[in-house]
DNA sequence: CTGCGTGCAAAGTATTTGCAAACCG
DNA sequence: CGGTTTGCAAATACTTTGCACGCAG
């Protein structure tokens, strides 16, 4: 995720291109690991213009309820993000110990899972699929280089 | 979700049969919607005994990490449960409109959209997947008695 | 220029915690 | 009886908001 990817992202979102946007998805785009605001906001405060925390949370939300990034759900009920370039729709795999992100082929559902809300009806407008674990490198023993160490 | 089934999750959890968690159990176990912790809190505070709030919250929390209610994910990042008494595992679908929430059959998953995982030595422990959308019931037009409208 | 974008400080609020008393088994 | 469970009050901490200034288009 370089400036160009993001300000090119920015205008078919009609929104502005400003310094802190183009910031905050480097940032994310930079590593595939889920943050959180404040993560964010300590990896870029230091960067040409100062970024105050807010400004970070209102961007993260605005990225988010776009789809360009997904809001990753942990236990802790702290918001963090995921930025990932693959424009298809699928899914992901989070690593609860190094905070890893993996991309996992397509969407499994739309298959027959819906018929009964369909039969019925109904209307779907959005889901949410999240599958957590221990990533690979997580789960070997830690010999050479491990996700973990990273 | 009467009280004596109350009571045997309870016993198999090895939980303490309590009237506030029967309460809670029995709150959540009458109507197919979802609560937040203060809902239930204003459903059950004038029962036989006294509830504080924080207790409500202790016990949705034990319920939820026994896997016994299911975390509803909403964007106004309020914790909101539900309780269903379908054994197996499946996953739902909530309406946004009236908060009713149906059963849709087995889980979807395994078919092989796990493969990248399990092939890198991965472990998967847990997953996320809620459907959101509108029901039936309120997508038509207001005729008779609506979802809505009860 | 004109309105969106942002920093700062302050507020908001769902949720959690500490501790003593009550209670289940 | 002994360890859970619970009420109450207070605290915590993430997140949001108001407002004036700054900057993108």
């Amino acid at each position: 995720m370089d400036k160009e990817q993001g300000r090119a992202i920015l205008k078919q979102l009609k929104l502005k291109v400003t310094p802190r946007r183009l910031e905050v998805m480097s940032c994310l785009g930079s590593e595939p690991l889920y943050l959180s605001a404040e993560e964010v906001w300590q990896r870029i405060r230091g960067g040409v213009a100062s970024v105050g925390l807010p400004t970070v949370y209102r961007i993260l939300d605005e990225l988010a309820v776009a789809g360009v990034i997904t809001r990753i759900f942990l236990a802790d009920r702290k918001q963090y993000y995921f930025l990932c370039t693959n424009q298809e729709h699928h899914h992901h795999f989070v690593c609860e110990s190094c905070r890893r992100v993996e991309d996992l082929g397509q969407c499994v559902l739309g298959e027959g899972a819906l018929e009964p809300v369909q039969r019925s009806g109904g209307r779907v407008t959005s889901h949410i699929l999240q599958i957590n674990g221990v990533c690979g490198a997580c789960s070997q023993p830690p010999q050479e280089a491990s996700c973990r160490a990273k």
